[in-house]
DNA sequence: CGTGCACTTGATTGAAGTCAAGCGCTGTGG
DNA sequence: CCACAGCGCTTGACTTCAATCAAGTGCACG
């Protein structure tokens, strides 16, 4: 997983200049400030958002609660897998946890710039892999692990997480209440 | 999700003939009886399969239970996705569940492809989009339904799986235990 | 014909959810 | 500058869904 990262990183560093002006052209920088919306619900995700700076979360309601799916901090690539793929509004919504900058990508010119650069393609290859490779993870995670497991799994993952991400936010995202994450808390 | 698969379906019809000789030179037609291996625990995983014709299940072992992940029939494609991207020993077993056959497609050998075929980088790019899209909601499934619903929804995607499929098998991929699927179809 | 597999049924337990109350900040308006 | 409202979190009592343990049934087939 890791080494998927890194392997993704070098392989960005060693595009050439003409795939990263191609790159360049596409993106911009954007700012949003904490709780803003970087994709609302029922809105099409027209971009992806790499984080530059900040932390987001990715989140969908489910009779009336917030389920967080992703917590995404700094050099990840923040998206709404569903909605971005096939184009259509989107269940999920992404919002910053705090005062946030990203490299936005617009879909419609990346699909465009992948026709004619197959380094695009298989950068978007890599990116959808490592996302996969992390849902995965994920769910087995879900799978085998209790909520005190996977809590601690989370705190050795993420320990700084916890110290800015409430913890109403952290309870959703482990798929327990509040209540059972503050009563995991006070066993240690 | 079924939009994709269709979509994917004529990207393959759609192929050029050159295209499809070179799939066809690194596949070949594999045969499995009931209850065989078409990948075991710890190995890597060199081969995607195409299903053509069979059921075919994916899982991995946790404190000496089995947890079945995926499901697969026939114009499916059964693949370890964690050992197949990384090239490392497999956690996830495939096994026939009937006697199958299969397109086996080579890993080391798709790759070499895809360098020269961008139509083959994309062919991976929608192959694995539309296993994300599967995996995500598969996971939200977990999250937001108990599991009678996940049961109830699960018979009405797959009714003839039910069919052919052991129980034990079909309680491990809802993530509940024999018992409780036995009581969930007891009470209709 | 009996051994084992697939499934059912019953009794009990346990992990986590829900409902409810309360504490301690912070910040805002009277 | 205090007062109180609201948010973030904790704690307690009770409930619930599903797991576990334990028998038992019925069928298949060697």
């Amino acid at each position: 997983m890791k080494d998927y990262f890194n392997k993704i990183d070098n392989f960005i560093k060693s595009l050439d200049k003409e795939t990263l002006d191609l790159l360049d052209n596409i993106s911009t920088i954007r700012e949003f400030k904490k709780n803003d919306y970087l994709l609302k619900h029922g809105s099409i995700c027209q971009n992806s958002f790499l984080i530059k700076q900040g932390t987001v979360r990715k989140y969908h309601l489910f009779n009336g609660k917030e389920i967080t799916t992703q917590l995404l901090f700094e050099n990840e690539i923040a998206v709404a897998f569903n909605s971005y793929t096939l184009q259509v509004p989107s269940n999920e919504i992404i919002q910053a946890l705090s005062n946030t900058i990203v490299l936005q990508t617009n879909y419609t010119l990346f699909q465009k710039a992948k026709k004619n650069n197959p380094k695009l393609l298989q950068l978007d290859l890599m990116i959808t892999e490592y996302y996969t490779l992390w849902l995965e993870n994920r769910f087995i995670e879900f799978q085998t692990l209790n909520a005190t497991q996977r809590y601690l799994h989370l705190l050795q993952k993420h320990h700084k997480v916890i110290k800015t991400v409430p913890l109403t936010i952290i309870a959703s995202y482990l798929g327990i209440s509040l209540e059972t994450l503050s009563r995991i808390r006070a066993n240690i």
